[in-house]
DNA sequence: CTGTTAGCGCCTTCAT
DNA sequence: ATGAAGGCGCTAACAG
């Protein structure tokens, strides 16, 4: 009485082939991706037979053959930090758009996890890898150069693999001089973390802008932190705790320390945007919908994604730097006069 | 001159075999991970040499050959959004424990994206599937039923498939407990998309406490939009456009509606916490880190990450539960005397 | 353009 | 416990 249930089996390329009759090749040729599609005949049916058996290629089978297997790794410290997860999710647009298919693994802030989670995207024979990860003292992308590995680096760079960048010291420069546009002389920068090359560049042009307007930073309001909201929040209750040395302004290289910043400056009484005006970077989605909009600085990431699949078999020293755009929002204005 | 540039071969069992002295198939066997390492002479033997080649299995020929693969596929609409990005993680540990692979695709909120994505994570020959993306009235799990992929839902299920969910009806009654334990009466609930079971399920939870309290909430307290920042926007601009039918309290369905409210809230010119209390739902990281640290319910994703790979398999109508857990934060206090 | 043939690297009977 | 042999499904040389 139980109704019969086999395990449905799965259709080849020689079901196909029978029911078109012609050779196993043949349909293997015709059915190719890399190659422009033939407009014979016998082309037409085995496309339409494939198509009503629901013929799909075994990927194992014809990675196994070919040696490649149309998809890409992509490392990340972690997808939770919103950066991270819109960079991921622009390489995988990049990546579909061109047919391939991004496999992410988050390796956190560890270099030996870091390792591991190369090792397994490599064991999952993926063409190419894309490192959102590096520190400009990671030994990664050189062992994986060795290796002869493709691969790119995206928002860091080791300063030697190629690299798909945002062009942070214009981004630095443009928040910097944003600031500065708007009156602002008592400016505080907090920047990422030191062994990133973001982090180093976005202050770089931070301190041109200051520069050019003759504008002397001391180097108590300069801060060198994690990429987190507490980092930023600790970086801010240390930069308004003393009223007679508050900045008017502050500069966090990142949208997390902006939004820890906030949340000091509001702890210290202050007004965001009245008292103290802030800029972020990277420009994340919630930038926009904080109760005092923040104004940040925003990452191409399309751009970014797309370049580093153009860069994996790239040459050494390779870089490229995408352009970001300033947007000014409510969490920036024009120096109080009292300032 | 030039250094010789051999793309370095890669060592099959046919290497390790002739290093060792034993057959391609003794090397296999004894390499093989699903089994209880022998603890022979040849055995360790081999292992060694396996090691010192730099042996790693060819994921492919063993996929091709066993026909599974050790990965698993995980289907969320978007990695930019926190909570899918947290449940991610919570899988791909989850996952790694058990010594297989979270391969993960995103698919928006479109159901035919959903079928594409679908289809590309089948195509790579994954184990099974973990989705969070059901709706009520998806097709998708009844098709996966049909065709007979092990698959299991998370967060949010169709009613039918093997299903991993927080308890969403017992986190409605805690948050909206929560508030009337406060002494809050006029309570305002913000549900996300109705065709979620969450959104339905917190909800429910939250008329239990309601009821059980004697308290009426009038139907246009109760707003059913999205999940993102800007739907809790536009209803907390709605709820307290009117003063004399403003509610002291806001039960959003999650932290990012809450977010919203809180824009709304202070644009309104309200103190949360103080004018107003919010509570937010699944406490992502960012709850506890905003200027008012945000009262939320927290979801146990690893608990339910764990769950949906133990369900892969289990028969149609099966369900966990996981019990979350309130984190009252400084965004709740006890209505005010002039209430 | 088509078919034949020979593997890709691995796993799994089957026989020893 | 080991080795020999066959084949998973597909593709790439080679002929026709």
């Amino acid at each position: 009485m139980a109704e019969e249930q086999h395990e449905r089996r799965v259709v080849t390329l020689k079901d196909v082939a029978a029911a078109s009759g012609v050779s196993i090749s043949t349909v293997s040729r015709i059915l190719d991706d890399r190659t422009r599609p033939s407009r014979s005949q016998t082309a037409d049916r085995v496309r339409q037979v494939a198509d009503e058996l629901g013929y799909r290629r075994n990927m194992f089978a014809s990675g196994l053959r070919r040696g490649a297997t149309g998809s890409i790794g992509v490392l990340v410290p972690r997808l939770t930090d919103n950066v991270m997860a819109l960079m991921f999710e622009a390489i995988e647009r990049a990546a579909r758009s061109r047919g391939t298919f991004a496999v992410v693994a988050t390796c956190g802030d560890d270099p030996a996890d870091e390792r591991r989670a190369t090792e397994t995207l490599l064991d999952r024979n993926v063409d190419g890898l894309v490192l959102a990860t590096a520190r400009l003292d990671d030994t990664l992308p050189a062992s994986l150069r060795e290796r002869r590995v493709p691969h790119a680096l995206v928002l860091r760079t080791d300063g030697v693999s190629p690299s798909a960048l945002g062009d942070d010291e214009e981004g630095g420069y443009f928040a910097a001089r944003h600031l500065v546009d708007l009156g602002h002389r008592d400016i505080a920068v907090i920047t990422g973390p030191w062994f990133t090359s973001s982090a180093r560049a976005r202050l770089a042009g931070a301190r041109r802008a200051f520069d050019e307007a003759g504008i002397d930073v001391p180097e108590h309001h300069v801060i060198s932190t994690g990429y987190g909201i507490e980092s930023g929040n600790a970086a801010g209750a240390l930069l308004f705790s003393d009223p007679s040395t508050r900045p008017t302004a502050v500069f966090a290289a990142n949208d997390n320390l902006a939004i820890g910043v906030v949340a000091a400056a509001r702890a210290a009484g202050l007004d965001v945007g009245a008292d103290v005006s802030i800029v972020g970077y990277n420009d994340i989605p919630l930038a926009a919908m904080l109760p005092v909009p923040l104004t940040s600085v925003r990452t191409a990431f399309d751009q970014i994604a797309a370049s580093a699949l153009d860069l994996l078999e790239a040459p050494v020293g390779t870089m490229t730097r995408a352009l970001p755009t300033l947007i000014p929002r409510a969490s920036t204005a024009a120096v109080s006069a009292a300032g």
